[in-house]
DNA sequence: TCATATGGTTTATAAAGTAAACATGTTTAC
DNA sequence: GTAAACATGTTTACTTTATAAACCATATGA
């Protein structure tokens, strides 16, 4: 096909902002992707599992002031994925 | 959200596929978007009638060479999606 | 200890996507 | 002229995915 496949992980409002956001910061906590992106914890806790079945990122499940708190970072093969898909997206947009 | 909501319509492989082919000739028929996309006959005619109901093509109906033929082009309102889209998605893509 | 808050997970439902079968006609080969 | 293959889509039945709502566990404060 003309256009290169859109990566299914990626292809997908939530993981697409969780994982931007994880790029730029390198590490971000459950309630930092969620006041960032506005999802519920439901969601939020559902497409973070996916991500990180799908080998995007590394989660940890660490405590913080006694409070559990899950800690989230791009993992190599999602980096290159989301550079992938930066890539793949263009042609999609016309340039 | 730190994110402009992306358009559902568009933010679909095929659909978004077919948006961009039209944004680029202006018009093109049933085989013409087939063949550039790769779709299968049935999830094509399934994501053109979406785009139509939501307004962003419009399809006609005619014949040539004595076959039915479907010519879709690009409706002002999804030209407007369109751009509104590419802009949406820069966001996330981090530029 | 009861009520409320934090931090998530699970589940039940709704929406979307896909492949396969179908419909309608046309052309080709016999 | 008739049967088989082809062209152009559409519909249907199924699977996958996404979302929201309910739930669970621990912690804190009155």
């Amino acid at each position: 096909m003309a256009f290169a496949p859109l990566d299914p992980v990626l292809h997908n409002q939530l993981r697409l902002a969780v994982v931007s956001l994880l790029v730029a910061v390198e590490e971000g906590d459950f309630n930092f992707l969620l006041e960032k992106t506005g999802a519920t914890r439901g969601n939020l806790s559902v497409q973070i599992t996916k991500l990180k079945d799908a080998g995007y990122i590394t989660v940890k499940k660490t405590f913080k002031d006694n409070y559990p708190n899950t800690v989230c970072s791009m993992a190599p093969k999602g980096l290159k994925a989301f550079e992938q898909y930066v890539k793949a997206i263009k042609d999609y947009l016309g340039k």
